[in-house]
DNA sequence: ATAAAATACTTAGCTATCTAAGTCTGATCG
DNA sequence: CGATCAGACTTAGATAGCTAAGTATTTTAT
């Protein structure tokens, strides 16, 4: 829905001020294409998930309970690769709008699993032809080939920084 | 510093329930890879950034301020490609730890040019090398050849999903 | 058997992002 | 000239993400 302006955004052309020894221009920096492309993807969802009244974080998370119905909250963290209090304010939005139930774990009272309602189970109809959708206007003009190394170059960068940002945790300092 | 669990947590094996007909597993989808790299990048560029007491959002303000000092804040907005909301905010924050400085334009006394202090100058020698590393680190085991392709691919995805969303937007309903 | 550690979730509070609506300022046109 | 339209920024209010710290509950180790 959004995009600040068409897109045309990112300086393209050659350098504004040749003065920075600067070899990094945003146009040639993965980190800021995968960002771009981000705000590109969320931006697309938002639009068709908004025609459904719903945010666009509900979508990753149905998508888990589509594939695995009662799951813990700390699963459905996991499998969507956000942090346990980013799942709990999302499914608590699920839960008040009714898409999903909250129930304790009776043998671990510790747990809490998730369960669709009858209206969550349905919205998969709607909303999987959405995001077939998006993904293929996203992959139009682009082979086969190059979408299969895209992902495998995104995969393989993704446990890369994992990796560094949990080693740098490590490291006390510096 | 963040990553929500090691970072196995996408469900990667076959799928877990086969009941659904969803040809579009989390691990085969675009979209959620490239939010899940995105998010990468983001907690190495927070866990880097953090060590220099900053926010990981001024990362892509101070570089457009490398490149363009004195742009407006439309411009930079434009550059990072948000939108002017959100440059309001980041820049009033940086501009409260004194690493730029507003001035309006005195010919066109609607636009705001924004300048780097001496400390948001220097913060350049600081952090290149800090997202070079990224980089760098991101793209360990990847070679030129498939970084150009993913690249290429990244930037035609969002030229597609903008395209698309711009005329979602369009349409009055549908 | 109890104290300590680990798990699962929650709360509090911050940042970054968005949309929608508002305020000036400048440009256009009748 | 004056009214309207367009441009640049701001404000208000929502969502999603994070860290740090807190509450139960279960497991482990002494």
């Amino acid at each position: 829905m959004a995009a600040p302006r068409p897109d045309d955004a990112a300086p393209t052309g050659p350098a504004r001020t040749p003065s920075g020894a600067d070899d990094l221009p945003p146009d040639r920096s993965l980190g800021f294409q995968v960002r771009r492309c981000h705000r590109a993807f969320d931006r697309a969802l938002n639009a068709h998930l908004a025609r459904e009244g719903l945010a666009s974080g509900f979508w990753y998370f149905l998508r888990a309970l589509w594939l695995e119905n009662g799951a813990t909250q700390r699963r459905l963290a996991q499998i969507n690769n956000v942090t346990e209090p980013t799942a709990v304010t999302v499914l608590r939005a699920m839960d008040r709008l009714g898409l999903i139930e909250r129930a304790r774990n009776a043998e671990d009272r510790r747990k809490v699993n998730v369960f669709l309602t009858a209206r969550g189970r349905a919205l998969k109809g709607e909303l999987m032809p959405r995001a077939h959708r998006i993904n293929e206007v996203a992959a139009r003009g682009l082979s086969p080939d190059d979408l299969e190394t895209c992902l495998r170059v995104l995969k393989t960068m993704s446990e890369n920084l994992a990796a560094e940002t949990a080693r740098m945790s490590d490291e006390p300092l510096r």
